[in-house]
DNA sequence: ATGGAAATGAAAATCATTTTCATTTGTGAT
DNA sequence: ATCACAAATGAAAATGATTTTCATTTCCAT
């Protein structure tokens, strides 16, 4: 296992919390800040595992990472520029909660994102 | 330009409507059609830009294509066995629908699934 | 100082997807 | 039928993000 690399949540944060692994990975370089991809990639992915960052996908199917708050929300997801709001999904929990009952299901988890186009695109 | 080859549509939808284009290469294999894989590709882009067919994201970023307008459902995954079981959505669609409403969001698409242990594992 | 565990990163491997390009197929005109 | 040309096809190479491998370095605890 590896621990997530304390400069890339830093650089994460500075990057306007939005970014992609190779952004962030470019972002360091330029700043003269020495660190592998690798590690980039490691730090971030460790970070999803702590809840700390939340991983979407654009368009092209790149990754991107972004701070997350403390409460489970979902997501609206611009398809074009990638704005994203974070919505209360109040109706979500209990769906999930009702299914899994009625087939059996334990220990349940979910996903559910909103995508299309904002206002501005 | 190339127009979308009819076997790979056919496929489609006998795959359930879900498939991503390696899935639907290997099921004309297997059923013994001979294909290309960049046909598969060419054709389901070319399904998507004629609007026959929606194309999603599974969280590994491969992309997958489904039939849109076909009334769609939400699944109910194992986390250990992968039995899956098809859900109906319609607290979602709405919750959705309402939520895009309030940000102004247009051409609004989703995505939800819910995972768990089902009661074998 | 010493040994082992964790972290690092360069390079290679993986894998979906796209591009290139030569070949085949379909079609319409003659 | 034949010729010509556009569209379709697919094998192979290219691309690009992500993951894996593995040898090296850094950190600690003793």
């Amino acid at each position: 296992m590896s621990r997530s690399n304390p400069r890339v949540l830093s650089t994460l944060e500075r990057a306007g919390g939005f970014a992609s692994a190779q952004e962030v990975y470019q972002l360091m370089q330029r700043e003269g800040q020495s660190i592998g991809l690798t590690t980039v990639y490691r730090s971030l992915q460790s970070l999803v595992n702590d809840k700390i960052v939340d991983v979407l996908r654009r368009d092209d199917g790149e990754a991107i990472y972004r701070l997350c708050g403390e409460t489970h929300h979902h997501h609206l997801v611009c398809k074009s520029c990638g704005e994203t709001v974070e919505i209360e999904g109040g109706a979500i929990e209990k769906w999930a909660k009702t299914m899994a009952e009625e087939f059996g299901f334990r220990e349940v988890g979910h996903t559910a994102e909103i995508f299309g186009l904002c206002q501005k695109c």
